[in-house]
DNA sequence: GATCCAGACTGAATCGATTTAGAGAGGTGT
DNA sequence: ACACCTCTCTAAATCGATTCAGTCTGGATC
């Protein structure tokens, strides 16, 4: 059995306060018994009050959740993810504050559960994606949150640290759009919930549940509705997962069609990538491809993509968490964005 | 304020044994009590029991620390470290065990404090290259933990997965000494502490207190006394950091050096990858590079290196804390590692 | 009809600390 | 010599749950 800070007391024959004291407020004893009490407690063992025990009494925990749209160990393997969790570790270091990731399972009930259960003091919501239930179950533990968007039924006071969707996506659009591009397809992942990889009949934007993707569909179409190329001629791709595979996976069959696209708009890099080896694989005319974020990868493989400051999205998010800004209106920051346009876009071919 | 248990007992008319009974054991109480209390909790905004409360009395948390040798922000930049993480989120996630991840301050005393405060069950510890005051701490608390090499002070009951270092890097220096290289440098991360980027005087492998490194020079060492080069006449690197700036900035000097080495043997793929910028950007005669680990930028690079399997480490590392085999033997695991040969890698020049 | 038992629920101790209000000792100013 | 501080240190309430050892009720058993 560990000692506790009462063994303590008693070997040096003080009151538990004292000891208390001794290690969080040592202005509230003389130095000399503060000395000998330190000492003690190393003779015996005692290492330290017990966080848990603390963390009750004080009532906060020195900790922040970090909620991921999805499994755990997926976010280490999507190099935006990490980019952003950086982030997050840099302005956590400089707060002292630790972070805990939790995996949540796969049932909304578990998932809530696992929300409900973890010691933080906060939530630092990677996605807005999460359905409502991971807002709510942080909501009605009275915790604060900061998220990457501005959230559905967002009050004022909530807190966000993101960019603009749907004007980054149309930059991309609007640069494919102005190479003369007319036969496109947009790809993202999960568009809709348990559908195919592969062809989607979308009969809007509004349609598709997740914010994120959502926004830059929405300003894909924008762009192309400014050239006179309506929602209905543009075709919606949808990847089972955020990674390369599933993106070649899901554009390889608009490829082999009679008229494939003369360019593929895609919501993140890695499915830009999965694109690219999709037409590396299959031959064929030149397509031009886009990607979004400007992971490392993407500058290697040439590819055009809006780049966002994945680091300073987790940086700040966290910081917005950690110490919040007086002015609830400076909780809500939306980050620049910027057009890269590499080789992987070009005018269409003469065919 | 927050409602707590108490209220909810108080609103359905029963003890607080009761509704903590009603979430964590259903079959001390008939399920339609149960039922009701659950309602009566929901409406009155009860959000579950508190998660510190129960960790308290419960006497376990449902949450494991990970240690990082250096800042936790820096982690989430090496790609081995993304690798092993991800691997250890792996095992988490089976386990539904969440991730601390505890930033350490600059100062010892500090970073022990955060240790000691840290609210775990245990600690996954990335690598034994913390001073002993890491583990001392840990063990100080009582807690288990795992380790990615044998621990100095190994008892029988510590836990690891790891390589063989030096033998890895022996396969390494080998297939270097075979293709006839002599006069070859050792690059290294933080070497000795407090010491200058560039060339060291290094009189014995043993004064390296680093474990990871030192195996790994021993290894290098080992290769080339076999075919006649003594410990002297190798030159030791050492980077200010494990990245590829400081690879790079470590090895300059000695490339434009009088008698430049005609291999560079890397303690990890990014100070190679380093190393192979500063060759390009001198010019020169070929020189041969190796590294270590086998990141994905490794392939692309075309980097001879040692391959060791990253996610592995962690899900195994994570495995052996979350549920320890009976047997202590098996505590112990060894991973394999592999020479994977790519350009990098030739015969020396004649000059 | 007495006994026994299973099921449902309660009381009170307990986890390990923090913190407020206040007690007692010793020193100062007038 | 008295009131008045300042310094140290202590007592006791408190944080919010879990759990062991019962108590009580109603039905089954012999």
């Amino acid at each position: 059995m560990k000692p506790t800070l009462q063994a303590v007391a008693d070997a040096v024959g003080v009151s538990r306060s004292t000891v208390s004291n001794a290690y969080a407020r040592p202005d509230q004893l003389s130095a000399a018994l503060r000395e000998r009490i330190l000492e003690t407690a190393r003779q015996i063992g005692y290492p330290g009050p017990d966080p848990t025990a603390r963390s009750l009494r004080r009532g906060f925990v020195g900790a922040v959740g970090v909620l991921f749209t999805s499994q755990l160990s997926y976010a280490f393997t999507d190099p935006f993810a990490v980019r952003f969790l950086a982030g997050v570790a840099t302005a956590a270091e400089r707060h002292r504050t630790s972070l805990l990731l939790v995996p949540l399972p796969d049932d909304v009930a578990g998932a809530r559960r696992a929300v409900e259960n973890a010691a933080v003091d906060g939530f630092c919501v990677y996605c807005a994606g999460h359905e409502s239930w991971a807002l709510d179950a942080i909501c009605g533990r009275g915790l604060p949150f900061v998220t990457t968007a501005p959230s559905a039924d967002a009050g004022p006071n909530d807190r966000y640290a993101g960019i603009d969707e749907r004007a980054a996506a149309h930059a991309a659009a609007a640069h494919v759009a102005g190479l003369g591009h007319r036969r496109v397809a947009l790809l993202g992942d999960t568009v809709l919930p348990d559908t195919p990889a592969g062809r989607l009949r979308l009969t809007a934007v509004a349609d598709v549940p997740h914010p994120t993707t959502r926004g830059r569909l929405a300003g894909f179409a924008d762009a192309f509705a400014e050239v006179g190329v309506a929602w209905p001629e543009l075709t919606v791709l949808n990847a089972s997962a955020n990674n390369r595979a599933a993106g070649a996976a899901a554009v390889r069959a608009a490829l082999a069609g009679p008229t494939p696209p003369t360019a593929v708009l895609a919501c993140s890099d890695v499915l830009a990538l999965g694109v690219l080896d999709a037409l590396a694989e299959a031959g064929g005319p030149p397509v031009s491809v886009t990607g979004f974020d400007d992971i490392a990868e993407a500058a290697a493989a040439g590819l055009t993509t809006v780049r966002q400051p994945a680091e300073d999205k987790g940086r700040i998010a966290a910081q917005l968490l950690l110490d919040p800004p007086a002015d609830p209106a400076a909780g809500h920051v939306l980050l620049p964005t910027e057009l890269v346009v590499r080789a992987s876009t070009g005018p269409v071919p003469r065919s």
